[in-house]
DNA sequence: CTGTTAGCGCGTTCAC
DNA sequence: GTGAACGCGCTAACAG
């Protein structure tokens, strides 16, 4: 077993018969500095034998930062989109020699404890993942407040605001439904059924824009149902587009009470992927949110932020269809 | 907008007109020492003015300490778990105001690269997610003595070694089957199957063991089915234990084709929870994984071994029975 | 009692 | 290639 306490730079310089800086130079591959070889070789030696791994805390003191980003979230995503995206963070943050520090909103608590991960030095930068669906959970527009007082360099993901100068990634919600009625229509299908539930917030409206958009394109007239209506219409159905799985799900259950079939008697498809959506009967063609992909675009935009480097303001990631057997 | 910049102890103290160890004494409400309640409130007001805080990197380096855990998880978890366990450990390290660092290692990478969060002083102990199923995906006793070798206080979650000394907590998959198959026979079933994969690591055996002591106590024969050939004997089954959902969900899909009504036919309970079991037709009875329950008890057992006290060796968390439409 | 000074912890960087 | 200041906060020893 190795020894409990670490090696410190100075024990390397000792060790080697250099001085501290020399150590330092050699192990940052400082250009400015010409070390010869043999001293080189021999602070290597000393490094290995002392197993010295430098203190992140302290060089990070030095140069004014933490080399660690923040992610914020208040876990209300879909579990997959969020495991999904924190893998895209953690990945790209590492390729940068960074680390992510995870700050746990618990639902229901509006605050802004993770401001001081940013006060005290823990981070750098916060990935602001807010909560899905824009259910007036919290305040967004404070919470840029906050970041912005703090002088926090952050991007906010998923969120429902547009300012001046803040850096959104955001799921192209227009697009998956669009993306989702132009698939049907290729397919041949004229009458499409646009079916979700009757709420006004902007995510929902953005899907059935999509829908609309799609359909008007293709000069086809709209035709849109409420889900809390379902029975009553779902055998006058020729092909349908849900806004989410959940409701896919509906119409599923429904269909096979009413005796209609699926794909045969109503090509079916889903806005967006839930971690079940392939084992549903029949298993949901659906359109994929790219989480991987916005969790690594977060990182990437952060990590220029705090580089100083311009970062794109508000970028929308496209959707991709995943055809199963429901159309 | 605030100062860029961040306030640091001198300047909390040249406004308030005092020196810096009268503010850390302030701010850290050492008893030892006691300062006159004008001096103290002339300090708490600079720190207000200036909207002071710590920075963790220096207090943590004179203390020795990072105030911070890491996780390192291959994400090989059902995602349902692993996100539950997160929020378990978040949680509980917050309470003990110590932050959590995550470590991603991609599936297939078997490296100790996360030991680096230890050595380099990021992290001050380790809460190492084995990887599910003990597929062979890693090798958990290297792991295990790398972390020793390191000097990092640690805990193994899911793990499938029982090294003395090592903190482990555990999945009681023994427990999930036998509470699933004793459920069954407390409704009177006594004709009851036990349906899997026939493989034959520690994990599955386990199950199984929970299903045949569950049966050999009420005196009933087993009844071992290899899911592999289901088709040939589901109309046979008089109520079955499915391994884990998806095993469960096979079952369903192919009683539906050969006509077999679950529960009306075939009560079926699986030994775990998936994100989509409630999804599924009939909502699939199952037992309950508790994952936020374990990633707490992690946590709390690292903290303890941080702090030097003694923290418990081996700890297996019970399964709780969910009961929906399928039996 | 109240408060100050000095040094430590660790690595980076500039002047010599 | 070296010495020393520096980044920031904690705390033991010491003075008023």
């Amino acid at each position: 077993m190795a020894e409990r306490k670490k090696a410190t730079i100075k024990d390397v310089a000792k060790e080697a018969n250099v001085s501290i800086s020399v150590v330092s130079y050699v192990l940052n591959q400082s250009t400015e500095k010409t070390i010869s070889d043999g001293t080189r070789d021999r602070v290597m030696q000393a490094v290995r034998k002392l197993n010295y791994v430098a203190n992140r805390a302290a060089s990070g003191m030095r140069r004014g930062k933490s080399l660690a980003i923040g992610v914020v979230s208040y876990w209300e995503l879909d579990v997959m989109v969020f495991t999904n995206m924190l893998r895209g963070i953690s990945e790209t943050a590492l390729d940068s020699d960074y680390r992510v520090v995870l700050s746990h909103q618990k639902s229901g608590e509006d605050n802004s404890a993770y401001l001081n991960y940013f006060l005290d030095g823990t981070i750098d930068g916060i990935i602001f993942i807010a909560p899905y669906e824009s259910l007036g959970l919290i305040d967004e527009a404070a919470h840029i407040k906050g970041m912005k007082q703090a002088g926090a360099p952050f991007v906010i993901v998923n969120g429902s605001s547009r300012e001046d100068g803040v850096s959104y990634i955001n799921i192209d919600f227009y697009g998956s439904t669009y993306l989702a009625t132009s698939y049907l229509i290729g397919e041949g299908h004229t009458d499409i059924a646009y079916v979700a539930p009757s709420f006004h917030y902007a995510e929902l409206m953005q899907r059935y824009e999509g829908y609309r958009d799609a359909m008007h394109k293709h000069g086809l007239p709209e035709n849109v149902r409420d889900i809390a209506a379902l029975p009553q219409y779902i055998t006058k159905l020729k092909a349908a587009v849900a806004n989410k799985s959940d409701t896919a799900h509906l119409i599923m259950e429904e269909a096979l009470k009413q005796g209609v079939s699926i794909p045969g008697d109503l090509p079916l498809i889903a806005a967006n992927t839930e971690a079940y959506s392939a084992y549903l009967f029949p298993p949901l063609s659906t359109v994929r949110i790219p989480a991987e992909e916005m969790g690594a675009l977060a990182a990437e935009t952060l990590l220029k932020q705090i580089r100083g480097e311009p970062a794109a303001a508000v970028t929308t990631l496209p959707c991709t269809l995943e055809i199963r057997k429901s159309c």
